[in-house]
DNA sequence: TACTTATTGAAAACGATTTTCAATTTCAAA
DNA sequence: TTTGAAATTGAAAATCGTTTTCAATAAGTA
């Protein structure tokens, strides 16, 4: 019935497609912004009230290693989750709403470049989020 | 005796200063890397073997509201502080020692207006991390 | 020096996450 | 279809990091 590209995933991985998975996957998948463990729990036990904590958490794990999706650290906290990206993005955050965009395209070679002759550093990695208000809450 | 800027900055702002918040700081100031709570309550100790984990937590809140020492953020958790930099300063952070060093003068305004004007938010603020290996640890 | 009040450490409480376990469900093989 | 092995489930218990409570102590002012 559902072509749904991360059950998929989740099957092609050698892991079992559950109503308990199902519900989760839906949950995030249509949700605009992060949301803890127990969020996800509350919202997707509206559609399958057996579902179980401890499921959230075991199915969360398991799209987080297979990068489906991906943890949003925020200065109150770091245990949301959202849809992951595909290559190489970065997060824009609504400051009042939650609501996050994707966004990539950075430019950051001249600057890595410069830190790290100062510093002496090999660069291989960076994090960047940019923090402010969406459309609809200005 | 101790000519120290965070205890003055902690009496000046109503606090008292007690063994315990002397080495709990000097355990942050005189460490190149992140601490955890608990890091910082093993290495405090030593020095001052009374110390309880209670008032390491306690002292940590209270130097993060005053800004002298900041959350780090890493993939493998969120728990760990630094000496906070004065100004607006970002963090490069040694994947394989753990060294943290501070680094200002990004220059994200054509990126950050690129991405204001293909998404409509207005963007008020930013996070920049970079990982990568220190010298000795190349 | 005396006194008020902030601060302390220990123990208990708490909340989030993980582990354990018997029952159930999935899915491949018959 | 049916069967059966193995993965998955939810509930309960255990665990971990952090916070609260509380009586004793220490800091700093008068």
């Amino acid at each position: 019935m559902v072509a749904d590209a991360w059950l998929i995933q989740l099957q092609e991985n050698g892991y079992r497609l559950t109503e308990a998975r199902r519900a989760v996957v839906r949950t995030i998948q249509t949700s605009s912004r992060a949301l803890t463990p127990v969020e996800v729990f509350d919202i997707a036990r509206k559609k399958y009230p057996a579902l179980g904590l401890v499921s959230v958490y075991r199915t969360l794990e398991k799209l987080e290693e297979l990068h489906l999706i991906q943890r949003v650290h925020q200065p109150q906290g770091c245990q949301a989750f959202i849809a992951g990206g595909s290559g190489h993005e970065h997060l824009l955050l609504c400051q009042n709403c939650g609501q996050v965009m994707l966004f990539e395209g950075d430019d950051l070679d001249g600057l890595i470049n410069a830190i790290s002759k100062k510093t002496g550093y090999i660069i291989r990695d960076h994090w960047l989020q940019l923090f402010g208000l969406c459309e609809a809450c200005q």
